[in-house]
DNA sequence: GGTTAGCACTCAGGTCCCAAGAGTGCTAAG
DNA sequence: CTTAGCACTCTTGGGACCTGAGTGCTAACC
């Protein structure tokens, strides 16, 4: 497809998709070669136009109006046409500067990200906190609240905190509760909470662990406490900001795109997705195979800690997004996110 | 105001506002005498109608409309007219169904009381968590997690968990901070966060602190730990519930409304100030001061347990909200509530 | 042969006007 | 005091009309 595509195409189709971009109104031929220095009349834009929509990047919504990129110009735009130009020192001191001064939690780092993140692009930000599973295990307590009702909390390496409230028949004391805490944590501190819970079904298995009346509960009362995964939490800052857009004065489409914020899995199935890739990834449209967040783009990235890949952070906005700012944007986030809580483990 | 209103201005504003909450539809004469048996004609409806436009209870949008209710209408509905039904056993079984097999923490009920009251009320539910200074210390721990760097974890007695980083200077030891946690918890538990504030400025101000090494650490750490108050924490739920009144087809009205929700800040001041109040209290438009809410009212109720009164929860929706369902739905939620959280406290 | 000017055609959106319908206020009779 | 009647107002929806932007096609041009 994209081959059949002359140098003058390209230069057409990418006048036309960033036309669109600020205006958000489809754009003609006359309106593009009047802004657009390419020494063209507007019937040989016209004519390149007509082979454009024939080739599926460009649409018009009627008959005697101007074009519209369809998703598959947008992408062809993202992969082919855009060079994301690198942030300038200033733009990346003014992202830097929403993470001074702040409380150093985790959490409250991610949820600051997700704020920065739709402050500086206008759009909604997303931040999907680490997956439980993977990250390391620090500290374990178990704290009596009430006759048979025990609150298991969990400290991750990074601070990051976790409770569970556990249902138990025998009555344990304040001092025995203490104790299996302490073991725990003393035994399987340094692992991640998926090799504590192989940990502790293989210690399950071996038959020496019924001789040791402690050892027996702490691993039931820890198998309870690791036994349901808490669904994956996400931030999802400054969805007032996607409202100003002209594309959601469609009521209906706009609560479509709420609802999936409110629901949240959608969008967490999309960033555990996108964790997968290296660098900024991007999901435009219907690619996303959602369609309550049909028109929309998402722009994604991974960031990681040096064990690895933690989470996903991003932007989400209509798919007629300033990708060659926003691109950069994430991207940088992403690093200093994965820069910050790397400095916290230290 | 109200005495001049004989028992006919009331049948007939009564009627208007529940024609008006029904249809959303400027209610005229002709219409209403038709839908309500009050025997009269429209045209004596109408000079009731003028007299109550210049009371100030009714307004016409326009000269050749109904008329629909004005803030002061429905605030005379909701004191005078609305005599609030009782639930029935079902509809309180339908309540409790929501609550049924639930993990019982206390987060978790609180959210899903929001989304209840949001699901059962098809309106916006929202559920002020209790205000930290007033709950019951239960358990501090102190987690060192890199030089200098420590994790303090408070458990308050119905199993809220709160943390907070603290930068320290002196290295303290594990087995320092196990003990410093497990002599506050000590001493300490049983009282409310404020209780412990108190105390423990008084304990420092007094010389004998100073001789204490480890007391002197404990004191200074945990002032530390809670010197801020951490922002009231509120659960909104069933936000789109909202986008589906034809109030609010108007984007713009739209808009504000969710900035709103997502700054909280309103919300949080609202029921906080509802919290004082005993029973069902009622916030209708611009009562609430607040512009961005403007045209929505408010239904709260506080919760509490046996010591009293910990949060407050309710619905927000339009002025033009069928009080007479909303009100015992409310009231009964809080009442389920209260009961379930002393519940877990045996 | 690619490029361009010219032309006829299409369609959305704004404006104007009109008719219908719902509602009002006023007046006079019951 | 209540009500029937009437003239009047105002919104709403539809239709007619115009304008402007844009298109596709054809024929001339370089």
């Amino acid at each position: 497809m994209a081959e059949d595509l002359n140098e003058r195409g390209r230069k057409i189709l990418e006048a036309i998709i960033e036309d669109y971009i600020v205006s958000a109104e489809p754009v003609g031929s006359r309106a593009m070669t009047r802004r657009h220095p390419l020494s063209l009349s507007p019937a040989t834009v016209r004519n390149v136009m007509a082979d454009l929509e024939e080739m599926g990047y460009i649409i018009s919504p009627h008959t005697s109006s101007g074009r519209v990129p369809t998703e598959k110009g947008y992408r062809f735009y993202v992969d082919s046409l855009l060079q994301t130009r690198h942030l300038s020192r200033e733009e990346q001191l003014q992202i830097e500067q929403h993470y001074r001064l702040k409380s150093l939690r985790v959490e409250d780092l991610l949820q600051e990200a997700g704020k920065a993140l739709s402050a500086i692009s206008n759009y909604t930000g997303l931040v999907m906190a680490p997956r439980f599973t993977a990250t390391i295990f620090r500290h374990i307590e178990f704290i009596r609240l009430s006759q048979g009702r025990i609150l298991a909390v969990f400290v991750t390496r990074s601070g990051l905190v976790q409770n569970k409230l556990i249902e138990h028949d025998n009555d344990l004391s304040h001092a025995e509760l203490e104790q299996i805490g302490n073991y725990l944590t003393r035994t399987l501190g340094g692992l991640t909470i998926q090799q504590v819970r192989a940990h502790i079904v293989s210690e399950m298995g071996q038959e020496k662990a019924l001789y040791d009346k402690l050892l027996q509960r702490a691993l039931r009362l820890s198998q309870e406490a690791l036994s349901d995964e808490p669904g994956n939490q996400i931030f999802i800052e400054g969805t007032t900001n996607i409202l100003d857009q002209p594309e959601f004065a469609d009521v209906d489409r706009m609560k479509r795109l709420f609802r999936a914020f409110e629901q949240k899995s959608q969008l967490v199935e999309l960033l555990d997705r996108a964790q997968q890739a290296r660098g900024v990834q991007i999901f435009i449209g219907s690619e996303s195979e959602y369609s309550d967040i049909e028109g929309c783009s998402l722009v994604t990235a991974a960031y990681s800690n040096r064990r690895g890949t933690l989470g996903t952070l991003g932007v989400i906005g209509p798919s007629r997004m300033p990708y060659a700012m926003v691109i950069p944007i994430v991207d940088y986030t992403a690093r200093l996110v994965s820069q910050l809580l790397d400095a916290e483990e230290n």
